[in-house]
DNA sequence: AATAGTAATGCAAACGTTTTCATAAAATTT
DNA sequence: AAATTTTATGAAAACGTTTGCATTACTATT
């Protein structure tokens, strides 16, 4: 019956097909209020008579927004990114918008290149994981006065708008509890934080915390692991072969607990009896460890879903006035999720100090 | 210096400062070897002065390609979908073409509201995941004649192009490694099927084989577990607390095979001494896993980088033709990937049956 | 020196929409 | 029945590009 020509069906196809100008059909779509019924009826057999979709290049034309949102994150295949991900786009998807993602790498460079490319495409806004990027980015955002949001950071003074946790209070929350335990003897195993603001913050956090209860640890217990559980295992074997063992270990997320915890179930020693073992980050997963990890819960979900919500925010905002409204910054609570690797320090080992 | 005015910033704008024609600034973009070196240069620098960015919805107006690539997912949220949506980014990016993403959530109606938005924005191609969509899903990716392919399954007869791994091979590989072991005594832990081609695929497989060699499991040893180490851990625990135990326990995949470890242990069962158990995925971390997985590697970051590039290059291809090519099927290897899950039956049990 | 190329540029049409304005027809008010 | 308002539609301009064709100014060939 129908034409069926591949693909390039437009809206003078159908305008004519129903026998209508296209101004008419443009307009059912977009006003479908100001056309009468019977007319819309037309246009809507028409449409799928020559299976007539939208194009939406054509419509961003019109000063119209483009119906996407940017996200740039440095990698995809992270539990904790991926699940942020998930619900921010969950968030935009809720408001119509489309979502283009591209990873970085951890590279701030093609962080940039990645921005351009999206800002080529359009995009009605742009999120950004935490609050380290180039001077070139930061310029870029400002000039093009495109609605953006970061996304997992929260910092009162951010240069720009953000949704997320305090990275510090982690760290400090974290310290306190093992502290509050009564251990003294307490190890840090964090990752590298050069251009990682999240472990930076995380560290500098448990670090004031210790050291405000005069528990700083000595330089051979503060190591670097990589975010990989079994380079983690091998960092805290090694220290757990020192001559001294701490009595609680302040890991810089949940993959290095883990790492951590293998390492000492390698070496007989038990997990919490013998060792706290303390956590940051909650990841999918933590909770279902055999013992199940205490650590620092971050509401991934709850953040996404909030940056998404923010954003499309933003973007409504930016619509009226051409001037950009004000940075909303939005910090979403941690919480301390106790479960089975954290025991209170055995008096014995207290006095052993 | 220059103008900043917000954003608004257009090709005639560039040219004018230029003191050129806007034909010769876009040529300088397209074709730059057309365009006089000087020219060039100070279309250059008035491109810079006024932070002029490309519109890409313009450009996509004249039949020139968008550049852009649709992946739906079933969700982004899920370890082995985050790995093959990198490798897939990674792969596509590397070609200039920037990704639309979406997440369905295992709803084949939004799967195809999604596929229509993607349309609306006239990507360059759609990327799927598995073989099982709807009809009119299928109708519309015929009818809208837009290149498109299947990540994940392979399948010799699929409707649509696939790259990915053969579910029902897994299936097979698994009973027959255990079988292999001496086992007799298998038990089966498998995702509800319905909707799930992976799981049927993999479940049928691993019946087959265990059908051929006389050693299919009684009803009550072929259990069904979610997604979830959780309720997978309280569903074996059941399992276990039957009055027969298995000697083997075939899981459907990675995360089941982790909950089934778990409720084993708590048990006081060794494994793989008293049970050996296999899983399916290789999900990163089971190596990690103490003690490492046993299981079916499942190449996901192949699978992904090639499906990126097939699709790049079936775009490329309906570019010139604009007649549909052929599909393209490329079928990905599994591998079994022997750790210390699994260990020959014990003579004893062997002759208890 | 005339001719034919070649290189560099501009003009204007085209892409597929939305929207402003104008107009015609119908419904409502006087 | 005339005047006014409302409803429904169409014509055409606009959005920001790319590109075919035309034009001009050189450069190389006879």
């Amino acid at each position: 019956m129908s034409f069926k020509q591949s693909g390039k069906v437009d809206i003078v196809d159908v305008a004519s097909r129903a026998g209508v100008s296209i101004s008419t059909v443009s307009r059912s779509f977009n006003h479908p209020n100001l056309v009468n019924l019977a007319t819309r009826k037309k246009i809507e057999k028409s449409v799928k008579a020559l299976g007539y979709i939208r194009n939406r290049a054509a419509q961003a034309m019109h000063g119209r927004r483009s119906g996407t949102i940017g996200l740039i994150v440095p990698t995809i295949d992270h539990a904790i990114f991926a699940e942020v991900i998930q619900s921010f786009s969950d968030a935009v998807d809720q408001a119509g918008f489309t979502l283009l993602i591209a990873s970085h790498g951890f590279d701030l460079e093609r962080e940039y290149a990645v921005l351009r490319k999206f800002l080529e495409h359009r995009v009605d806004g742009v999120a950004l994981i935490g609050l380290d990027h180039s001077e070139p980015t930061f310029q870029l955002l400002d000039q093009q006065a495109v609605p953006v949001i970061s996304i997992w950071n929260y910092e009162e003074d951010s240069r720009i708008s953000c949704v997320g946790a305090a990275n510090n209070e982690a760290g400090e929350m974290a310290a306190r509890h093992v502290l509050d335990l009564g251990h003294r003897r307490i190890a840090l195993v964090f990752p590298k934080t050069v251009g990682n603001d999240r472990a930076r913050g995380r560290l500098a956090g448990a670090l004031t915390q210790l050291r405000r209860q005069q528990a700083e640890p000595p330089e051979a217990w503060t190591i670097q692991a990589p975010y990989n559980i079994a380079e983690a295992k091998e960092a805290c074997g090694a220290l757990f072969d020192l001559p001294e063992r701490p009595t609680a270990l302040l890991c810089g997320n949940d993959v290095i607990a883990q790492g951590a915890i293998y390492a000492a179930v390698q070496r007989g020693m038990q997990v919490p009896e013998d060792l706290s073992v303390l956590g940051i980050g909650d990841f999918k997963g933590s909770k279902e460890m055999e013992p199940p990890l205490t650590t620092i819960h971050f509401p991934a979900e709850e953040i996404g879903g909030l940056a998404g919500r923010e954003m499309c925010g933003l973007i409504a905002q930016s619509e009226g006035s051409k001037t950009m409204g004000q940075l909303v910054r939005r910090k979403c609570q941690i919480s301390l999720a106790e479960r089975a690797t954290c025991l209170p320090v055995r008096r014995a080992r207290t006095f052993d100090l």
